[in-house]
DNA sequence: AATAGGACCGTATCCGGGTACGGAATCAAG
DNA sequence: CTTGATTCCGTACCCGGATACGGTCCTATT
């Protein structure tokens, strides 16, 4: 889905190699996201404003191709960016966990109501293609009012 | 997240009292969904356009509830409009399950991908929690470092 | 018949999460 | 030192999924 051209090859190998000052755009490439995505994040406050060594370019360390991934697997977790600026304050200001695990623990009863539905799904569609499978069509492919009823 | 000013409190009471001609609205209302959502969905061709009497006002039935109710349903388990007006179709030509079998089995095989990304993801969060309800916490929060180093 | 409260319609706007644009400034290799 | 590739920045645009607006028409109650 998001296509960009930047050198994104050799993730680690790469940053190990390039030490500890990434442009904009060898990071892009060593989190496999866009440039303009990194800068995005900035503006979101999801990434601490880098150093800028003269010219104003910015440079990044390792930690923050760390925290990019941190990010995107937290969005594949299911957790909005907002829940995930959440999070990394509550790193931030160290301390208890008590409020991260309370975010975590949201997300994983929501989790767990998803992967609940879906099973019903699944049986359904299962029971659908059988019946497909089958030649007949005993009740047609009733999945609408089969789903629209459970729960 | 959803505010909107149509009746609907007493969902269920209220379909079996109003028979089966509803307005928009009671649709709307019976359904838990605002009267533009109803009307956006008949343009997604989600729903079928409904009788219009004289007048030309939208009467629909208890059907139609249904449908909603699956939309936002299947919409809660990640499928997208889209999709979900692809899960209908299935059901429409239902007749002929043969023709449209392999979409079904399609959509199980994402289904199935998406339960054990879920699981996945489920089985992570689960081992946060409990990590960091177990008081650890020597060197910052358990589900912050295991998140940005996992995978 | 009057009138309030829907419903009608097209179009505009919003939100989240990005992505693209374009002109100026900077960097790095030859 | 030149030149081509990157970055800079602000702003505009994109997508999916709604929601809102506002002027007009319809319907139901009195």
């Amino acid at each position: 889905m998001s296509v960009h051209n930047y050198p994104q090859r050799a993730n680690v190998t790469m940053i190990s190699r390039v030490a500890a000052a990434l442009t904009i755009g060898a990071l892009a490439g060593a989190s496999n996201v866009n440039v303009e995505t990194v800068r995005y994040y900035q503006r979101r406050g999801l990434l601490a404003e880098p150093a800028r060594p003269l010219g104003g370019h910015r440079r990044y360390g390792i930690d923050d191709v760390k925290r990019i991934r941190f990010i995107k697997r937290a969005q594949q977790l299911g957790f909005s960016l907002e829940e995930i600026s959440q999070l990394l304050a509550l790193e931030k200001k160290g301390g208890n966990c008590r409020e991260t695990r309370g975010l975590a623990e949201k997300k994983l009863a929501m989790i767990e109501t998803r992967i609940a539905d879906l099973s019903r799904m699944q049986q359904l569609l299962k029971e659908l293609v059988a019946e497909c499978a089958a030649g007949g069509r005993l009740r047609g492919c009733a999945i609408i009012t089969a789903i629209a009823q459970s729960r």
